[in-house]
RNA sequence: GGGCGAGUGGCGGAAUGGCAGACGCUGGGGGCUUAAAACCCCCUCUGGUGAAAACCGGGUGCGGGUUCAAAUCCCGCCUCGCCCACCA
């Protein structure tokens, strides 16, 4: 506890002893273990709090100071809400499996296992220097046998399951849910049961007279399998890799450069259709889209989930093909089914279905677009288009995606030879291909409607396909688009409104003229255009020629080009759109389509089914194992974990560089490993593992009970402290981790393994913090440590003095600005790193770490040391009295407490920090500071600066820890100054300030305004007309 | 191209319709000290007038608007950051 200097013996604030001591007090009292209930110790009689941090990624590099962020904000909620008398849940571990783990094991060619149990321990010994009140009993590792085994268990879960998407049920909680995950059991029961069927997709059938019904009781025991299979909630599924032979490995898209080549070393990469496994994540997007709405999460959060599950309403609507359907009468007729074939109920043979969110716009179709690997393209192309489609297609399919959207510019496509009907108004049009239509999205095929879709504008503009106008473009639109055709005297420019002058003589004529005087085009033209010629007359320009326009209409707005609603020679059954505004032409032609037969109204989503499989060493083995013929079956729970076979070479196998090599995953080579068998039958294993989102989908579940060896988690336990009630992590998992936790959560609660419907309840994202970096005149990253400040914002290199502007990035190695917590530590303590922190800034806001601030907080911490301790003599104070405490002393610690309290609630911990500044600047001058007074500010210090907070608490002759003492109350009336200052304003402008007592009521400060001399100076010879009295702000004397 | 967020002194930031710049850092001045460190006190948005006290004015990215009153609300623009990106 001493710190010795050369001359005389004082007792300095000795953080290192400190920390070091109560540190070792809160371990071995095990002072943070929270009890689950039943367990002895547990208090029922207390509401319980769980705060989670997102675990980290145990990297070789260790903690930097970014990690802590996040954790000294939980901590500080933690140990307030202790002290409310909350049991709280505060645990940590490791999401340890995964691809850096083994990326890095491969460069240093040191097992991943071993990695990462040195990883982790250096983790383990940096978060302990924060002294976080993490209860470390419960710590965790994904990459742990003992937490996969559940992991591996709940992937059965998924395989031995369907999802019921017309099941509506209630649920405990009382909310009515449409769609539950049930046991693959019930699935089979009603099928063999004959009450259901499957059809020819192996869809289910649930009418017993639907066409193409297929009864379970005439189907082979393989295709039963396969139709179960196809429900499952993990199924196997033939999806495209990028496959890099060179590596040896399968890349991520964002690893494939848009030249086709891996990122790290320039290889070819292929995109290899390869079986994996797949998880029915889609079926669950309708209820993550509707069950944000009840989180406490941040908005812009809320609208990445909704925009990456991207939930659209329109309707699918099926274009039969010219050369098979004919339609008389109203009715359709194929030419070669005889009779006629029947629509009731089945799929359109012959026919392009497609998906639009504008049905309004069908009679502008006038060419569709299937993607490139639609299954009709093969079917329906001519003998003379075959060789450039095909072309085409195998030119597409190589294409990673990432490249064929940088190359999104220019549109390209191929012909079919095809034509199909459009259903509204019969006309033939032609079918093209185009990688600009994505098979992964709605049916795979559009109809263009180059009128109202701006990329089909461009591609009937380089194709010259007709273009029809379909809704009526706002003024303000076309006022848009005169501007920018005539805008400057820029030839581009001008010859686009050529084109537009051309067909309306008075706008040339008025153009030609301001063009004669040089005048300019742009704004003041618009105007003279609209008065010369009319809005009227250039909208209808539109509507008659857009392809002039240069750009199509997209918004909404009245429907042109169709049938009218009072066109007398329109035959009967043909749909009028004309003259009705967007919304109410959708539903009119939607009910005319389902009326008809040819189209319905539908929800579409852009999530798509989670690809699992990864072809990597590090990561869980899937509790499977294939047959011969390709069967599939699952390992009996008895057999989990299944063990990550140790391997001594774990690295990835290089193949030749053709396009038919595979992958061949690391665990293919375990060869005892891959061999089981069971009852006489060999199997082999999956050799692939499950991506690092596995383990963290239900981390927060196995923290409520984490050495259950029978159960991921005890039922009572889970009911007691779930949902987690406050998450803090970063930004940069607002969409995959948090969907996938979401949907892995909701499928365990449909089965009734989890008791919530969503597992954060409210969840907050702390911002990153920065670094400042160096650049020199070339642009090259200098380091902090070779740079001098010359002065106010003025950087130099040490040496030559070449200036050097500063930056504000992101930390990294490559820009030379890691802070390395364990250094702040060392040199100020962990009290006033967290300090530091905190009081940056705003836990959400992003802000650049300034070493040169942290003295700062150090100096706060000494300062509140000496308020108590005495330096000469290392005993509490003289100046610490038993009195009882005066008026100023009181309102201090009324306010701090007050908003202390406040701001924690918020997590505004900078500003809270803020009030501790306040507070001890408030007390520091007083030569009496009562005890009452001085020990309540300690219990308010505690979540801040715990270790300093406890010496404190022990020197004030208290034998236990504070971090159960009761948190402080305060009372308003005692926190209110006794008297304020208003400012005094006369028309707004300030002219003067008075004191006056905090309770003075609207009259005696009006009063009080009037009778200020520099307010009777500022309204002398002035009539009063107004007098605004905001109490306790300020008066406002309008004349 | 779309979505989201941000822009306030030399710096981090405070104030979410009511006194702009709390609190901290940096810098400057002073005190204590043989001296230094540490510690304590004062000043530190800006222009003008003034010896000074003080007084007058401007100011929250830019331009407009609403209001007695705008950093805060509305419209338009600029810059930066993050995420997504041909999603029909």
């Amino acid at each position: 506890m001493a710190a010795e200097s050369k001359e005389r013996k004082t007792w300095r604030y000795d953080f290192a002893a400190i920390e070091t001591k109560w540190q070792r007090y809160w371990e071995d009292r095990g002072t943070f273990r929270a009890p689950n209930p039943g367990a002895p110790g547990f208090d029922a009689s207390k509401p319980k709090f769980y705060v989670l941090d997102m675990f980290p990624y145990p990297s070789g590099a260790g903690l930097h100071v970014g990690h802590p962020l996040g954790y000294c904000a939980t901590d500080i909620v933690t140990r307030y809400k202790r002290m409310r008398g909350f049991n709280v849940l505060h645990p940590m571990g490791f999401d340890a499996f995964g691809l850096p783990a083994e990326q890095y094991a491969i460069e240093t060619n040191v097992h991943p296992a071993v990695t990462t149990k040195k990883n982790v321990e250096m983790y383990r010994r940096q978060l302990k220097m924060f002294g976080f009140s993490y209860d470390w009993t419960r710590e965790l590792a994904t990459s742990d046998p003992g937490y996969y085994k559940f992991t591996q268990w709940m992937f059965k879960l998924l395989v031995e399951s369907w999802y019921n998407d017309q099941c509506r049920w209630t649920a405990a909680d009382g909310t009515e849910i449409v769609g539950r995950a049930r046991p693959i059991g019930e699935l089979v029961a009603e099928l063999e049961s004959g009450r259901w069927g499957v059809d020819g997709n192996l869809d289910l059938v649930r009418s017993p007279e639907a066409d193409g019904r297929r009864e379970w009781s005439g189907m082979s025991a393989t295709e039963r399998r396969k139709a179960i299979d196809r429900h499952r909630l993990a199924y196997i599924d033939e999806v495209p890799v990028n496959w890099c032979p060179a590596l040896g490995t399968v890349l991520a898209n964002e690893e494939v450069d848009s030249e086709g080549r891996s990122e790290r070393g320039g290889h070819p990469v292929f995109r290899r259709p390869l079986r994996q496994w797949m998880i029915q994540i889609t079926k669950y997007a309708e209820r993550l889209v509707t069950d944000l709405d009840e989180l406490d999460w941040p908005e812009p959060i809320k609208i990445m989930q909704r925009n990456w599950v991207g939930r659209s309403f329109g309707a699918e609507v099926v274009f039969p093909l010219a050369d098979k359907w004919r339609i008389e009468n109203g009715r359709w007729i194929h030419q070669t089914f005889t009779p006629a074939y029947s629509l009731d109920g089945g799929e359109w043979p012959d026919a392009v279905k497609i998906y639009t969110t504008r049905p309004d716009t069908l009679f502008g179709a006038t060419y569709m677009v299937l993607a490139p690997e639609h299954p009709l393209v093969e079917k329906i192309t001519t003998p003379s288009q075959r060789k450039a489609v095909h072309q085409y297609a195998e030119a597409a399919r190589r294409k990673s995606d990432l490249t064929r959207t940088a190359e999104a510019k220019e549109k390209t496509g191929v012909f079919t030879g095809a034509y199909a009907i459009n259903p509204v108004n019969e006309k033939r049009i032609p079918v093209w291909i185009a990688d600009y239509v994505l098979m992964g999205y709605g049916t795979g095929a559009i109809m263009a409607v180059p009128g109202s879709d701006r990329r089909d504008f461009e591609f009937a503009c380089a194709f010259d396909l007709p273009i029809v106008a379909v809704v009526k473009p706002t003024a303000d639109w076309i006022e848009e688009r005169l501007a920018a055709l005539t805008g400057g005297l820029n030839e581009a420019a001008a010859s686009g409104f050529d084109r537009v002058a051309a067909e309306v003589p008075e706008l040339a004529e008025t153009v030609a003229a301001r063009r004669n005087r040089a005048d300019d085009l742009g704004g003041r033209t618009v105007e003279v255009l609209r008065n010369n010629v009319g809005m009227d007359r250039l909208v209808n320009h539109y509507v008659r020629h857009p392809r002039s326009w240069g750009e199509a209409f997209v918004e909404e707005g009245i429907a042109v080009n169709s049938p009218g609603e009072s066109e007398a020679d329109v035959p009967d059954g043909v749909c009028r759109l004309d003259g009705l505004p967007t919304e109410q032409a959708k539903r009119r032609i939607v009910e005319w389509l389902e009326r008809t037969g040819v189209g319905e109204a539908t929800v579409n989503y852009k999530l798509r089914d989670w690809l699992f499989s990864r072809q990597r060493y590090w990561g869980e083995p899937f509790p499977v194992l294939h047959d011969e013929s390709g069967e599939v079956v699952t390992v009996g729970d008895d057999e989990l974990p299944v063990e990550l076979p140790a391997m001594e070479d774990f690295r990835p196998t290089p193949a030749p560089e053709t396009a038919d090599s595979l992958p061949e995953p690391p665990l293919s080579r375990a060869q005892e490993w891959v061999k089981v068998s069971r009852g006489g039958r060999r199997f082999r294993r999956d050799v692939n593992t499950m991506p690092q989102w596995a383990g963290s989908c239900w981390y927060y579940l196995r923290f409520i009970d984490p050495h259950n060896a029978t159960r991921f988690c005890d039922a009572a336990a889970e009911r007691y402290w779930m949902p987690v009630d406050l998450y803090v992590g970063g930004a940069e998992h607002a969409v995959l981790h948090l969907l996938y936790a979401r949907f892995w959560h909701k499928m365990l609660f449909d089965l009734g393994y989890a008791s919530t419907r969503e597992p954060f309840q409210k969840l907050f994202n702390q911002g990153m913090i920065q670094g400042f970096a160096f650049r020199d005149r070339r642009g090259m990253i200098v380091g902090p440590d070779q740079v001098d400040e010359r002065g106010e914002d003025e950087f130099a290199l040490k040496g030559n003095g070449e200036p050097v502007a500063r930056i504000i990035a992101k930390m990294s190695k490559s820009l030379k600005n890691v802070v390395n917590p364990d250094e702040i530590i060392g040199q100020y303590g962990a009290d006033t790193f967290r300090l530091y922190e905190m009081f940056m800034g705003p836990l959400d806001a992003s802000k650049p770490w300034n070493t040169r601030d942290v003295p700062g907080l150090y100096k706060l911490c000494q300062r509140i040391w000496r308020l108590f301790v005495d330096e000469e003599t290392n005993m509490v104070s003289p100046a610490l009295v038993d009195d009882p405490p005066d008026r100023d002393s009181q309102r201090a610690l009324h306010k701090l407490v007050q908003r202390v309290t406040q701001h924690i609630e918020l997590l505004k911990f900078n500003t809270a920090i803020a009030a501790i500044f306040d507070f001890v600047n408030a007390v520091t001058p007083l030569a009496r500071r009562p005890r009452a007074v001085l020990e309540p500010f300690v219990l308010a210090l505690a979540p801040f600066v715990p270790h300093l907070a406890e010496e404190l608490w022990s020197r004030l002759g208290h034998s236990d820890t504070l971090a159960y003492a009761p948190w402080p109350a305060y009372d308003e009336a005692l926190a209110r100054d006794d008297e304020i200052e208003i400012a005094l304003q006369v028309c707004g402008k300030i002219k003067s300030r008075i004191t006056i007592p905090a309770d003075a009521d609207e009259k005696i400060l009006e009063a009080a305004a009037l009778a200020d001399e520099k307010i009777v100076a500022a309204v002398a010879g002035k009539t009063v007309r107004k007098i605004i009295v905001v109490k306790g702000r300020l008066v406002n004397v309008i004349v």
